[in-house]
DNA sequence: CGCGAGATTGACTCGGGTCAATAGTAGTGG
DNA sequence: CCACTACTATTGACCCGAGTCAATCTCGCG
């Protein structure tokens, strides 16, 4: 339902060969190539000094917001790493209603889920310009023979890709409202301040209704605690627009302190 | 809080070394060894010619109800595979709060966590006698190299675990109470059929707040929902004896059809 | 300018959490 | 064998957090 007019889409798998067909000018933008070192610097792994001389080269790709990276149940044989950009991944239950399961940003890996059963079982939308890097896993998986830090590496992300799960049943198992919403903004805060950018003030790149699915939560409830967060001075909101003001109190946050509503009753109650 | 006295625990770090220590009747039953062949055919891998004749042997532990196989931030070194026996993975939040993860049983490979920071983020804890094989990271690695097949495998269970993990936090994200505890026992009543055992009859081997804490729900929703399941004739549950009486209502289940409360409203609507 | 997607806010409802009482079950030791 | 203790499970009463429905507002964009 979601941006059907845009989705040309799946334009990656079309070229997925040679290096001819970028070179020849695709969509006027896919120009860039990385070798295994900046892969590895992307991905924040530690380079050992045989895979500074390794000359493969990986392929850049741009997609434009709206546009899907990958779809569900799409035949496996890349992963991708995002070089710029925002994205969501998303899974479709059987009912067909999204599920948004994470916001992969610069230096994050996606894909890993099509490596079982070889077809992705979530989708990969774009939600701003994106510069994706194509991994062709079975290239990866040869490399990771010839490096050996590089296989060691590989588990490691996928191990840690597991965790973040588990994190995220946890939350989604234990916390309220407030406290989700405000680990999401100390989370975004977080990986912004690891990218260079500003980890106190940044845009949204997803609507509410992501945040809200991604959270387990409706997007009304997403407005109401942005704006009661607002209130309380922890942030600033207009809009997409989010300033941290009190990045301390929203790490620690639990439930919200004693709002309004409950001081009404309770001035009921001693009265 | 839980197991307190049981807990000598985690005897298997102290043996993780050599063949001797464990034919010299380490806790009299630590008598049995694998081959790669029966590794495999646990974690229902397809076994290519070069597995079969490979000689090195996994080595077994057994552990009694309440024994905890790994803890939280033990140095790993290991990655485990259910032989016999019923446990669950439970995750520390900062609080002190358990959140169970999971409940690992005849075929399931857990102690992935621990790859990436080289400790484990979980701990996995014996809900039953238990046979569990030992399987040395760096040697399963190495395997991999060896045997390609084996290599592809490793990774395809991994991300098997991952879109497991998605599928939690997608269910947690959108079902209601009915409809999780519903899932949970056709996915309890599918694994024992696949272990050979009753998918129709079987015991939960875990507590209404374990099932509570892997659902996200309290222990009271959980009793209370089951109880509504066996009124409907969904099921028909003794304590921790459960037997499926209609598995095509459970697998489609989505909200509980219109109990009394429901019908109570509607009453008043159409006076 | 009007249109449509997104965001905010209010009013109302209800699912499921909380608190509490009771009962069934298992293991322990006299 | 039974009594004692400690879990575990069931069930009821109550209430609050968050979902639902709906109106309004904002902001780009053609």
């Amino acid at each position: 339902m979601l941006c059907t007019s845009i989705t040309e889409s799946n334009s990656a798998s079309a070229l997925t060969g040679t290096r001819a067909s970028v070179e020849s000018g695709w969509q006027r933008a896919g120009k860039l190539w990385s070798n295994l070192n900046d892969v590895c610097e992307l991905l924040r792994i530690a380079v050992g000094t045989s895979m500074v001389e390794d000359d493969f080269l990986f392929q850049h790709v741009q997609f434009k917001a709206g546009q899907r990276v990958h779809t569900v149940g799409q035949p496996f044989d890349m992963l991708y790493i995002v070089n710029s950009g925002f994205l969501k991944t998303v899974m479709i239950d059987e009912s067909g209603n999204e599920q948004v399961l994470g916001f992969p940003m610069k230096g994050d890996l996606f894909g890993i889920d099509g490596i079982h059963n070889r077809q992705y079982a979530s989708e990969a939308v774009a939600l701003s310009s994106c510069d994706i890097i194509l991994v062709p896993f079975k290239k990866f998986m040869a490399l990771g023979k010839a490096h050996a830090e590089l296989e060691t590496a590989i588990y490691s992300v996928m191990s840690r890709e597991l965790i973040r799960e588990q994190a995220m049943v946890s939350m989604l198992g234990s916390l309220s409202a407030e406290a989700r919403v405000a680990r999401f903004l100390v989370s975004l805060s977080d990986r912004f301040s690891a990218m260079g950018y500003s980890g106190r003030e940044f845009n949204l790149r997803m609507t509410r209704h992501e945040i809200g699915s991604y959270l387990g939560l409706t997007l009304e409830t997403v407005s109401r605690t942005l704006s009661a967060f607002n209130e309380i001075g922890l942030i600033a909101v207009d809009q997409r627009a989010i300033s941290i003001k009190d990045a301390a109190s929203l790490k620690t946050l639990r439930r919200l302190p004693p709002s309004r509503a409950r001081a009404k009753r309770e001035a009921v109650g001693t009265a």
